[in-house]
DNA sequence: ACATCACTGTCGGTTGTGCGACAATTAGGA
DNA sequence: TCCTAATTGTCGCACAACCGACAGTGATGT
């Protein structure tokens, strides 16, 4: 069972060919946290909450929104390996964002008083912890440039062309890629539709097959 | 000489509250690194090269941009006690943006064959870089944020709160500011006028001096 | 099977912003 | 001092995107 988790936090935690963790480090990561599990839609912290812990989320995504001046808005979407939590955490401020589980999560949990420690005794753990920072703020960086200066055709098409899975499939109503960014529903459904006509995608219920890469990348 | 560099390292590099520095710690950091003078327009990397360094900026402004479809697009604008390069320096790929010294530099250069023995060895060390990097990510995310969904005004605005120094003035050409923004000089034009005509701000060449922070505010 | 709810598709009216163009102003060097 | 380059200020036009509204369609539970 533990074993398991060890062995997940040594494939997951930033960057694998990077700097491997020897087994005395995994055992300390693995006993300075916990395992836990969320249910679709629970947070796992809440914006303003006292920063008490921070997390990996091992599986699932999880959603860091921030309320805005009237609407919230979705400061990003974190998957498997990322590290959440830990800005607040390490400048000792309360929680700068929510994090809401989209399905179903799993994570690690590591409280505040024995991470800080950890990282100062093992420093390869800190050096791994760096680099999964390093890792988000490029993806953060990467994601104002893709907003910036750009139609919302060439926005719909960069995010499917992010967000598609194995079989190009893109499972978000067009509400959620709206607040994702930051556009309004009608854009989206024109973007799309626009899309559809040179046949890039196909649009269904809650969901977006991508058909033609290339044709999409076109859009872009 | 060194001393002040010293000094000046254990002052600036991260925050100074969190996890103070031993004079063992400060004294390798020292000596891992060279202190290095930028003049004005020059590059202290380029995007594309490959990474050997990161530098932790100690005096003046550094412009982080990044070649875009047509024309460049400005990533980022840091200051004292930034860190950057790193992000391309830990993944081992080449450097993501080129970083233009906008005034006279001065910074800390930190080479890659020496970097990373240092933070092994000095976790206090590695623990100040996640800070710096961490901080640079809740920046970077709050801009995101500010770009989103609001208008060139109310951009503006923000921006000047930000940039404004003790005496009120912003030294930015309007085209800077439209760069930064990603928007139209023009656009800059019509929202500084609007600004003028609520006395919230000046407005002279090169220079944009802050009358009245609160009607500033008001319009964001 | 039916009712209900969530999501998609589409329409005009309105607003904000980009772009081209050109005059006016300022700074700095020959 | 004058000349030149850079910057600012201001038009009008075109277009992309927002908004409100409403009909059509798919999913879900009683």
């Amino acid at each position: 069972m533990e074993e398991q988790h060890y062995a997940w936090l040594a494939k997951s935690f930033g960057r694998t060919d990077y700097l491997p963790l020897s087994p005395e480090d995994l055992a300390a990561l693995g006993e300075a946290g916990e395992a836990i599990e969320k249910y679709p839609g629970t947070y796992l912290f809440r914006e303003g909450a006292d920063s008490d812990a921070a997390y990996i989320v091992e599986k699932g995504t999880v959603e860091l929104s921030r309320e805005g001046t009237d609407r919230p808005r979705i400061v990003g979407r974190v998957g498997e390996g990322s590290v959440i939590g830990d800005i607040a955490l390490f400048r000792e401020q309360p929680y700068y964002s929510s994090a809401r589980a989209l399905g179903p999560v799993t994570a690690f949990r590591l409280d505040r008083n024995k991470l800080l420690p950890l990282l100062m005794a093992h420093p390869k753990l800190a050096l791994r912890w760096l680099v999964a920072g390093l890792d988000q703020l490029e993806k953060t960086q990467r994601r104002v440039l893709r907003l910036m200066n750009r139609t919302v055709v060439q926005q719909v098409a960069a995010l499917l062309d992010d967000e598609a899975d194995q079989y190009g499939d893109v499972h978000l109503s067009q509400s959620s890629i709206a607040t994702l960014l930051g556009t309004s529903r009608q854009s989206i459904n024109e973007a799309l539709a626009e899309l559809k006509k040179s046949k890039a995608v196909d649009t269904g219920y809650r969901k977006i097959t991508v058909l033609n890469r290339d044709a999409l990348a076109a859009h872009a």
